[in-house]
DNA sequence: CCGCATCCCGCCGGATACTG
DNA sequence: CAGTATCCGGCGGGATGCGG
């Protein structure tokens, strides 16, 4: 049996609810499971940034991909950008409410990440062992 | 050993601690941002599947493609893949413990997407709105 | 029934170059 | 400084067909 996981008043998200969604969950998953998108909420969290000190912090990543990341948080409300137009020009980024709510359960299942990266490290390498083994001979029942 | 997970203040998953992980918390959202996996982990919460009873519930999904998907989730040790050999062939799915403990941050994210699905919309029409309305005439102060 | 092999296409995201 | 504009390789993932 399930024990239906609730979060604050409605909402439990199983099977069914997960059809009435629609693809709410996997979109939201998809934006955030972006290549840098959790590095720039974790910097906006920290406050404000202009966009060269991400691109300068966020080590690895291209200014296109950045811009776009940012556009993409932008979008679904999830990032404020304030154009300052002064020379040379000033752009600010800083979190929205909505994307400061998104940080609990975002930064939840990031620290799940943390705690349990050697778990899963684990698991990886007994995977790896599995495959190399000789495969077992294996007793047909009919 | 792993028990403790306080989820206090966001479990301190800052700028540093990201770095110290290095891509964990990328790879997790990576790995659980794909396209199909958040139903796989929905649908194997209420019990252990048969492959073809995934196949047959997931609407949309191919064949090939919820092959490699269960492939990843066992790899990081998220779910078991048992074989009984008969005529025809049985391929049992369920959740490992890890996988288990993963569902909790996950469906508290889920939840979080359900419940402000609203709010994106509405960000989504406004940003909508900003792009289509006369671009403002803008002052240049230098 | 389960899943591998193949082919194929769209999109993410990296590199580079150019404007206001 | 903060972008757009191009080009382009790699990969996710869909369709189809075969094999144990």
């Amino acid at each position: 049996m399930v024990t239906p996981v609730t979060f604050k008043k409605s909402a439990e998200v199983t099977e069914e609810t997960c059809r009435e969604a629609g693809m709410t969950i996997a979109e939201l998953l998809g934006r955030v499971g972006g290549k840098w998108t959790i590095f720039v909420i974790i910097m906006l969290s920290e406050g404000p940034r202009r966009f060269s000190e991400l691109k300068r912090d966020i080590e690895g990543i291209s200014q296109k991909v950045l811009t776009s990341t940012l556009r993409d948080l932008e979008k679904d409300g999830f990032v404020t950008r304030k154009v300052t137009p002064s020379i040379p020009p000033r752009v600010d980024y800083a979190l929205t409410e909505l994307g400061q709510d998104l940080r609990g359960p975002l930064m939840a299942l990031s620290s799940w990440a943390v705690v349990n990266r050697n778990r899963v490290a684990a698991a990886r390498e007994a995977f790896e062992a599995r495959q190399t083994e000789e495969p077992a001979k294996i007793a047909y029942f009919r």
